[in-house]
DNA sequence: TTGTATGCGTTATCAT
DNA sequence: ATGATAACGCATACAA
């Protein structure tokens, strides 16, 4: 049991085959059985036989196969963990709270890219499925089509949505409150004096929707389709003739929605709001009111719905709908690992609640077109249903 | 073969057993050892067999049980990523490189937090161990005590480093130039007239270190240290008297960086220019700055080490340097994937060239105290060595 | 308490 | 080309 020396680790050992139960068994003096019994805590050994083993085993670093214990078992401590793309500070956080979430109750994460593509969401679920992942946990790319989810669910696999939703799948779900976020958002502009409120989005999937036209929102993801829809709502209560004329849905990524926000402020009458569905969306927005040399909020207000971390550091700070993004991850996780204990339980569907950040992206807008700023306070909090 | 009901998916057709190859051996008529060849695309099966054997797979919806192979190959191609935080934007981006780079080979990734610390760092690794992980891509919570990873690698699990070094332990490797990239930040801030310059990171672990102190640049995490080495360097070489006098090195958190930034602002003779070590710290500087009621960068200018996707909308823009964070999980995936198929090749160490992104918060500093802003022009590029 | 023996689902060898 | 059979490492029912 000599110390590894700190100059040099001692990797020059030689890549050794891992040591197996039986080896253990053999140093120990004991059989395979006695020698699993006492490393697995069960069953009943004696103290003399535990000690035995737990020398070797300790002296010859064993490491249980989990592999083969799986095999046996027919079950990993894994959860599958499917998003859109792991590195959007949104999902990255929902699979820190997941992580942390599985870590306490004793399980791994295997994270699957989707890009928002529902083949790679299939694939992705069949990898989960082949790797007999105990679970897992899905941000669907697409509102229908989730026949792959259900017969992941059929072999014994249970799904737990976050964020969106599938039709027609019975699974437990856990999502921000979207709608009502989006209401507060709208409600503030509404009463800030703005009208000709733009909404921009990427929930309508790679190729976007022509500007114009009503889209189909019950088809959009949901997270997305429900913001839209609580967009539409309050410009129709508002007497807003044509809600739909500034909503843009546009293919993924910042620059998407950088092209759309340069079109949007192009237009004979431009918005005097955006209303970025996401902060990635928000980035786009505000670097196109920046380029196109108008500024926040005296030209053009804008809010999100989501909070980014950085939306404290931008001039002025970024109103936005706050979302428990953590908590997200972290409830989803915790769905799942009560389903694996009681797979008969109902369905449980959990909305989080969120809250309206105002900061002083939101201008004041006077009927006669003057233009004033609110909110000189650093931050005021409303919070939804 | 009838198709799904939209309208309802298929899940109540309750749990079954996965369907194993022994079943669809039975169902084709062939023997397990035929089907597996069929399945497995080795050996000779005749058309008519594998007609036969193909057919009974899809229809059962056989699934080959991963765990099950794992066992008999000896080892899995998942490989296992840890990193300190995956919520951070960093290593969110370093594992969509990795994930990418990792898919294209037929590799899925399962990732864990260590959140920094060093035990949770050799529970993962344990971990992964027990999974018989392929390899393993790691930016280790510290600079020593890499023991752990020594002993993956013996057990034939190869470990790539990423961003960061481990004393003494043979492996292949990749990280941006962190020197080169700070050595551009402090090049510029030099230029332009700057002499107390701070330098605020967290690379000293969860407890700092106190002020004022010549700390063991040696020990720090690499990145981290790298970038302390090029700040020291540049202000002696500056000659600027007592180097470490506004180096400031917090715990891991954007709060910690507030607190720091705001300890140093309230300074007798406070600096005039603040290098942020990444984006995190960069946030926490910025919002002590805004809250101190200072102004970038009238008051004290900003770079970070690290530029975050928000640096353009901020206002001024955040300069700062720009690492190829995706690249740089790309890169770490791609070494392990080769050093699995050549498994004695010698060890790569892969420096990625970092750039300098001049946006407006570097404010020219003229001897006599007064400020003068630089860069009124959007952007311009320096790239490291 | 301990050991023997068998099974998990796959891969792979060996005759046939 | 195919089938019988062993092996992977671990878990466990059953016998001793």
């Amino acid at each position: 049991m000599r110390a590894v020396t700190e100059g040099q680790l001692d990797s020059a050992a030689g890549r050794r085959a891992p040591v197996t139960l039986t080896e253990v068994a053999a140093r120990a003096g004991v059989s395979r059985a006695t020698a699993a019994r006492a490393l697995g805590g069960y069953g009943s050994v004696s103290d003399a036989a535990r000690a035995l083993v737990e020398a070797a085993a300790t002296e010859l670093k064993y490491r249980p196969n989990g592999m083969a214990r799986s095999t046996r078992t027919g079950t990993t401590s894994t959860v599958g963990v499917v998003v859109a793309d792991i590195g959007n500070a949104f999902f990255a956080r929902c699979v820190r709270g997941i992580s942390d979430a599985g870590r306490a109750r004793g399980y791994g994460v295997i994270v699957v890219n989707t890009d928002e593509n529902v083949d790679a969401e299939r694939a992705a679920v069949r990898l989960l499925v082949e790797h007999r992942a105990a679970g897992m946990i899905v941000a669907p790319a697409a509102r229908t089509g989730g026949s792959h989810l259900a017969e992941a669910q059929t072999v014994g696999i249970p799904v737990v949505l976050m964020d969106r939703r599938v039709r027609g799948l019975d699974t437990d779900r856990v999502a921000a409150d979207n709608r009502g976020g989006a209401k507060l958002a709208m409600e503030q502009l509404i009463r800030a004096g703005h009208r000709r409120i733009a909404f921009v989005s990427s929930a309508a999937g790679p190729h976007g929707a022509p500007p114009g036209q009503h889209p189909p929102v019950d088809d959009l993801v949901t997270s997305g389709g429900d913001r839209v829809q609580a967009y539409l709502d309050a410009l129709s209560e508002a007497a807003v003739k044509d809600p739909g004329y500034y909503l843009r849905l546009c293919p993924f990524g910042e620059d998407a929605a950088y092209t759309a926000t340069t079109e949007l402020l192009a237009l004979p009458k431009p918005p005097t709001a955006v209303f970025a569905s996401d902060s990635v969306i928000a980035l786009g927005v505000l670097r196109a009111v920046h380029d196109a040399g108008a500024s926040v909020p005296e030209d053009v207000s804008v809010v999100a719905g989501d909070a980014p971390a950085w939306s404290p550091v931008t001039t002025p700070g970024l109103s936005s709908v706050d979302q428990p993004v953590y908590d997200l991850g972290h409830t989803a996780m915790n769905l799942l690992l009560d389903r694996l204990n009681e797979p008969d339980a109902p369905w449980r569907d959990v909305v989080l609640p969120t809250t309206f950040l105002s900061r002083g992206s939101i201008a004041r807008r006077a009927r006669g077109g003057r233009r004033r700023l609110i909110h000189q306070e650093p931050l005021t909090i409303e919070q939804s249903g």
